[in-house]
DNA sequence: CTTGACCTTCCAGTAACTGGAAAGATTAGG
DNA sequence: CCTAATCTTTCCAGTTACTGGAAGGTCAAG
């Protein structure tokens, strides 16, 4: 398999699988005589794996670990459990800090006239 | 008024009034005979404004927007109010996101035993 | 043989700072 | 007046996780 079939295979972009190797994450793949990249199917499930992660927002070095532990059959689900309930919390404080930001901006919204004249609450506001 | 006082005084580290002057976002300083900066209420101000602004989530580019609407007294509330709904969909679209991360993560982790044993939910959604 | 779609490497840029080095200025204490 | 500590300056590099683009090699089809 070329990049362009393993990144599809994946759902990754073909620049950002040749960069997961660039920076360890996964192994650097074969080559072909004409110095192309060749990906097998275990590859591709890593990349997969990756590209979850990813999208749960573990950070790359947290993906590195969850990535070591995804091939390591002798790790403990507490290890796992561990990466994954931090990565809870800063969600939800994420969440909170959101909802707050989202409460006091949407009352300036909400208080601003929205029309041609200068009188403006967000202004005031952030001034 | 020197950098540390100003930056004090508008809640920013030192660092970050350069650099909102480097690229422009705030007029540079005025010089003092041995080249320190100058600040006065004025530009205290604005950086302030600029420092609240950012806490609310405004990119850079839309500082410089905000920045500019506020000093101008002939600016309509409906420009302010754009700027700030745009940004209020933004942080609502993203709390979406979170909301439905956090849900499928929370499960994730409850369905974890976390114990010594291989078995693991996490992983195995994530494989 | 040519065309177009691949592939390669390398360099640079993104956002918004932050850290650190090297060197000059100022201030307080003795 | 000297010195030590604390500013301040500039400049360069690093952060995160890619992404874009240029210059050039390869491959398959017609």
């Amino acid at each position: 398999m070329n990049i362009s079939a393993a990144a599809q295979a994946a759902g990754l972009p073909v620049k950002t699988v040749r960069y997961y190797a660039d920076i360890g994450l996964v192994e650097a793949p074969s080559r072909s005589d004409a110095g192309y990249r060749t990906y097998d199917e275990a590859s591709v499930r890593k990349l997969a794996f990756i590209r979850r992660s990813r999208e749960f927002g573990f950070s790359i070095d947290e993906c590195r670990e969850l990535l070591s532990l995804y091939q390591d059959q002798d790790r403990t689900s507490a290890e796992v459990k561990r990466i994954a309930s931090k990565r809870l919390s800063e969600i939800e404080e994420k969440q909170r800090e959101l909802q707050s930001l989202r409460d006091e901006l949407a009352h300036l919204v909400t208080s601003c006239h929205g029309d041609h004249r200068p009188d403006c609450p967000i202004i005031d506001y952030l001034g």
